[in-house]
DNA sequence: GCCGTTTTCGGCCCGACTGTTTTCAGTCG
């Protein structure tokens, strides 16, 4: 029995025992329950006793035992006997939750969409005690495009609404501080909103300017301290303003940027201390509210240090303080090894990209443009490559504090041959291999095109080693457990693409990777100078996955970097 | 259903908003 089939388990008995208006504490006991297995790190054959995991007692305990030994569990069979499976989507429904549904199949026999829909029309469901006309319109409205709405949106979506409304909201005079909130602030790869946090004493104005400058399809709520709206985009977009006092800033900015299971935690760590954590502050034992200049001065109330909002996920990073600060930072960075200029695809010219790179206060960058395969970005034939070495040499000397390599973006072909010969290579000063075709092969082909790359003594580093798309496509499918195997045995770097659309390595990769000690390096693979700030995103996914500062390749002076791409060479 | 330096009962994170009510339940984050 595997160990994820056993989580979703506990969390399906968890939503069909909502829809039956069950004890909500029993509902997140099981829950909970999920959550301890989920963050055990052992598999189950290495659980000797199930129940001596904090979070599972007797009742799930022998649910995932009957589990292990029949496969299956009696539990959720009965549940699934008495509640219609069609129910089960409509929690999806906004306004309605476990209880009004159990209500609604209870009075009406509504099972499914097509009955609830029908039941709204003939008007019957306004005459149940507490729904009424208006909840009835809200929610043939929700059905109709029920499923059509995309539920989460992928961090790259986000990523440009997020800078429109900090625009925005910098451009105000009455507002005092604002910072994005929610998932987005924690970098995960898809959120379901975007949270806003600003501080303000001028509420009404603060809120004119949200309705007034941005292009609103629609107003979920408009109260004192919460404006909630979707945007009109592409995909439509959810964005929850929260208007507060400023002396109240740390704490909100710390409530709404969650995770839910880390502000249970710190609550309980409150708790343990007789005080109260809320929005507005932390309630001492006296009653009396304390409130914070800063985040990092909350923290500090509880004796912690400053735990950087990426970490805040399972609530287990309060075990994991020391680590803290070997975490990355975007100070740590001096280089990007992965860039683009007008030579392949980029817009920008090798200079302007210098500098740029200069203003960002590195030392030294890679000038990486396509290889000749790759036609679409006008990839460079070894002749051009020979004469982009003219504008390198010449920023070079003209910027002797920084220094750009000559390098390359090559593909791996679908055949499995490399797009340059040695000797072309061997004149570089950095190789990336990437495979940018051919998707679908099986994964033996994919794998032996990554071989021949990572065994070539003039690359040095794997470029986006996966090829997904966040939120949209798979990638190419590697063994990458495999590949970074590879990479430690040849000393080769594997990259983390911080663009938003790919972030590849994906976490537990990375995690994957430090334990084998393959050094990462976080690159913007910009096409342009404002994608350079794709680095801070970057940063941020790596302390997700708890890397180590000492792992970063682009944390390297240029001394050691140059030792690194130069042992390769005398091979 | 789970848990325990408030330890086998009683609480479980906390508060805003909406729509329903006429003081509150349900939902949501």
């Amino acid at each position: 029995m595997n160990k994820k089939i056993i989580i979703r388990t506990l969390e399906k008995i968890a939503l069909y025992m909502e829809l039956q208006a069950e004890n909500p504490f029993k509902v997140s006991a099981f829950r909970k329950a999920a959550a301890a297995l989920e963050a055990d790190e052992r598999s189950l054959s290495e659980i000797d006793d199930i129940t001596a995991i904090k979070g599972i007692g007797k009742g799930t305990a022998s649910v995932i035992i009957e589990l292990m030994e029949k496969g299956e569990s009696s539990v959720l069979k009965e549940l699934e006997g008495i509640v219609p499976k069609g129910l089960i989507p409509l929690m999806k429904l906004p306004g309605l939750g476990g209880k009004k549904l159990a209500k609604l199949y209870q009075e009406l026999n509504i099972v499914d969409a097509e009955t609830l829909k029908n039941a709204c029309e003939a008007g019957k469901v306004r005459e149940l005690a507490g729904f009424a006309a208006k909840t009835e319109e809200k929610i043939l409205k929700e059905l109709e495009n029920f499923g059509t709405r995309a539920e989460r949106l992928p961090i790259w979506q986000l990523e440009p609404v997020v800078l429109e409304i900090n625009e925005l909201l910098a451009s105000l005079p009455e507002v005092e501080l604002f910072s994005v909130a929610g998932s987005f602030r924690r970098v995960a790869e898809t959120s379901k909103d975007i949270d806003f946090i600003v501080a303000t004493k001028e509420y009404e104005v603060v809120r004119e300017a949200i309705f007034k400058r941005l292009a609103i399809l629609e107003t979920v709520a408009a109260g004192d301290t919460k404006v909630s709206v979707v945007l009109d985009r592409e995909e439509p977009v959810s964005v929850d303003f929260r208007l507060v006092k400023r002396e109240e800033y740390a704490t909100a900015l710390h409530h709404f940027t969650g995770s839910k299971d880390h502000n249970v935690r710190m609550r309980q760590l409150a708790k343990s201390l007789g005080k109260k954590i809320s929005e507005y502050g932390v309630e001492q034992e006296d009653g009396t509210i304390e409130t914070f200049e800063t985040e990092e001065a909350f923290f500090a109330h509880f004796n912690l240090p400053f735990i950087p909002p990426t970490v805040r996920e399972s609530g287990k990073e309060l075990d994991r303080l020391d680590e803290l600060q070997d975490l990355i930072t975007l100070d740590n960075i001096v280089a990007d090894l992965h860039m683009h200029t007008t030579w392949s695809d980029g817009a920008h010219s090798v200079s302007e990209m210098g500098h740029a790179l200069m203003e960002k206060g590195y030392s030294y960058a890679v000038i990486t443009d396509h290889s000749q395969y790759l036609k679409v970005a006008n990839g460079l034939t070894p002749e051009r490559l020979e004469l982009q070495k003219l504008d390198i040499y010449a920023f070079n000397k003209a910027n002797p504090d920084f220094r750009l390599y000559r390098g390359t973006e090559m593909d791996i072909l679908p055949d499995g041959t490399l797009d340059f010969e040695d000797d072309m290579l061997k004149d570089l000063d950095f190789v990336i291999a990437s495979i940018h075709s051919s998707f679908t092969q099986s994964q033996d082909k994919i794998m032996a095109r990554l071989k021949t790359a990572i065994e070539n003594p003039y690359v040095h580093m794997i470029a986006h080693p996966t090829g997904r798309i966040v939120g949209q496509r798979g990638g190419y499918d590697p063994d990458v457990p495999l590949l970074i195997e590879w990479a430690a045995e040849n000393g080769k770097i594997l990259e983390l693409n911080a663009s938003p659309y790919r972030l590849d390595l994906s976490i537990e990769y990375l995690q994957l990777a430090m334990e084998k000690n393959v050094p990462i390096a976080i690159n913007t693979d910009a096409h342009a100078i404002d994608q350079l700030r794709y680095m801070d995103m970057g940063v941020k996914y790596a302390q997700k996955a708890w890397l180590k500062k000492e792992l970063i390749v682009n944390t390297w002076s240029r001394e050691k970097f140059e030792a690194f791409i130069k042992k390769n060479k005398e091979k």
